[in-house]
DNA sequence: ACTCAACCGGAGCCATGTTCCGGATCCTGA
DNA sequence: TCAGGATCCGGAACATGGCTCCGGTTGAGT
């Protein structure tokens, strides 16, 4: 009998005993300095300067976040959640056609503004596997709820792929710092890609 | 008198000495073998691996190139240069609409060959900027020519910089490896952006 | 208070970019 | 042909950054 235990108080659910309260207040500090370091310096930033910032060692980062994509998913989890969110708002407040533009425009905001995030999705490196698969769980769907929706309506002519539309805009999103020039290419680059998506016929 | 020599052969300009010669095979050495460590591995493969398989030291490999972008630079420099070549075979043949389109798919297919070439491009990190100069410097002004060409044609409606819409399309060739879908995916996003350019109306 | 599993910290290992410099090598001038 | 010296070579060594290991510490049940 693997779950009895001497004492059987009212929750002795799988794992035996509760995290301990310093190893969850390490965590927050360390999910907090990351996104403070990350904002600052991209998500390249030295992993030690992370826990440095967190006032704790990197064994204890490594503890909590074996790889160090893991602390870059838990820092971006957050905020992918909202932007997937987002998508119901938006949903009910605009036409398909309008609605898809209008969150493809949320999501572009969202990644231009992550340094180093949309090109760490697509390094090729297998260390951001589980970042890009959060990406597609969460974001994927809604895309595609909203691709169907528009397609229904007739508002866009084009068949994509939400997965692929998905990568494209994030792509588009790449390079220059915080210079807010790169932003505005970003988001130009990204409306151009929509036009596209209206166009009469593909070649 | 810096150009004057006691000996006044044919040429003496500038530099007072020729190229030694052991020195120009060893970058012939090196150029061949980091365009095939490249092709193997992509443009992240270590710089020693490509010194060892050129049979030099890292040294030398150091002296010829200052910068590990600076080998990638020299790699790929003659393959830009095609690319740009090809355009003006591409105008003589097609008119200036399909022209455009021509050469942004076979941009598209040398961008999406080189493995990480993209990812360096648009990396934000400082060392690539020279790659990216002379991205724009041989690149940049041929589509422009096209791109003015094809609007004057009629062919297209939207306005865009030449620099931008290159950067767009490498960015668009990022991830997957040597699988044989990404580049479709790249092909199929760029078509996308270049229907795009023949909306009538940007939002 | 006692026990022990979970946790902490940071020294240390490995990989990789880059620098340094003693010694080998090639061109020049005679 | 030969000496002189600029140029070049090689690889040890340094710096940085990801990740592991393990002795010591501590929180949480009893």
């Amino acid at each position: 009998m693997p779950t009895s235990r001497s004492s059987t108080r009212s929750r002795d659910r799988g794992a035996s005993r509760p995290t301990r309260a310093d190893a969850r207040q390490n965590v927050d500090a360390l999910l907090e300095a990351a996104k403070a370091v990350f904002a600052e310096a991209g998500v390249n930033a030295p992993v030690r300067s992370v826990a440095e910032r967190a006032g704790v060692g990197v064994g204890t980062l490594y503890r909590h976040f074996p790889l160090r994509s893991d602390l870059i998913s838990a820092v971006f989890r957050r905020e992918m959640d909202a932007c997937a969110d987002a998508a119901t708002e938006i949903e009910a407040a605009f036409p398909p056609g309008e609605a898809l533009d209008r969150w493809i425009m949320r999501f572009t905001q969202f990644v231009a503004t992550k340094r180093g995030l949309a090109a760490a999705l697509h390094s090729g490196d297998p260390a951001y596997e589980p970042l890009a698969e959060y990406f597609s769980t969460r974001l994927a769907p809604t895309l595609e709820r909203l691709l169907v929706a528009a397609t229904r309506a007739d508002a866009i002519t084009q068949d994509v792929e939400a997965t692929e539309l998905l990568g494209a805009v994030a792509n588009l999103c790449h390079g220059g710092g915080p210079d807010p020039r790169s932003a505005e290419h970003a988001e130009r680059m990204v409306r151009l890609l929509l036009a596209g998506l209206r166009a009469p016929q593909l070649t």
